[in-house]
DNA sequence: CACAATTCAGTTGTGCACAATCTAGTTGTC
DNA sequence: GACAACTAGATTGTGCACAACTGAATTGTG
């Protein structure tokens, strides 16, 4: 258990840990923000736009489900992708409050000059294989831990 | 390097690295909200408070610097703090460009009361001190790195 | 069937992040 | 001393995060 570790160390840590936190998240939308420029998106933008890539058309709940973002912030966002010409949003016909979230084709052209990006952040992070894996896995841990904690 | 590692791994690492810092930072500061809720603080200005309990009066430049803020943030951040009474703000006397913001007897005093939410946020995370350690050295390798491919 | 509880989007309001721009004050150079 | 270059802070505008709320549609239960 970590409670059992020297409350001291996790006072110093701690502190660190939340200044790191908050910097690499900056530091990695920062560069998202000028390697998107070219296509006209934002960092939450391109995450949609990389989910709906995938999975193809998605109601709202979804995609919100996927990147633990909440109608305050999709219902925004989308209008936004709509009016830039890359998204269709219409009623489902089964359910009627949901709302279901299509690629036009312009959003699904998107997609191929979109293609080079993750190598280029990858790169940009500089980590080797083994540290984004490692990365990866504690970030993934915290959250866990955290929204078990947020009861 | 990591150039030389293959571009399919790359890809996908990436990907779930960008979602898993997103979803990590988000995941902290949700925590920290409702932590911080009885102090009537958010995360941002906790840090700029933990700043000034370390360091006594900065100047705005300083605590910018320090915590990787722009004035278009940091202004009306303290604004709200000097609303709530915790710090205050004057022109510097040697330059006066220079606005110096120090604590109140109220902002000092906020201190005890937040001396147990280190250690609470550190529990919350769930981590051994290695990979406390671990995952703090990963974070700042990338913000350093990203930072330098910024350019 | 009726009606309470739930679910899904959307809206509003507050606060942070950041780009772009502005003003005032400072410093360097001639 | 005069003027360009620079620096600190503030302001404006856009977009995201999230809480609180509204309203419509659906589902569960008696």
């Amino acid at each position: 258990m970590t409670t059992e570790t020297r409350a001291d160390d996790l006072l110093r840590l701690d502190r660190q840990l939340c200044f790191s936190l908050h910097a690499a998240s900056r530091a990695f939308t920062g560069v998202y923000r000028t390697v998107l420029k070219d296509l006209g998106l934002t960092y939450p933008q391109y995450l949609v736009m990389l989910t709906l890539w995938e999975h193809g058309e998605l109601p709202v709940k979804e995609i919100g489900d996927r990147l633990r973002l909440d109608s305050g912030t999709l219902s925004p966002l989308l209008k936004r992708l709509e009016t830039a010409g890359l998204v269709h949003r219409r009623r489902s016909e089964e359910d009627e409050r949901s709302v279901v979230v299509t690629l036009t084709p312009e959003g699904e052209a998107l997609r191929a000059r979109a293609a080079g990006i993750p190598l280029h952040m990858a790169r940009a992070a500089g980590l080797t294989l083994d540290e984004f894996q490692t990365l990866r896995t504690l970030l993934t841990t915290v959250t866990t831990n955290l929204d078990h904690a947020a009861l």
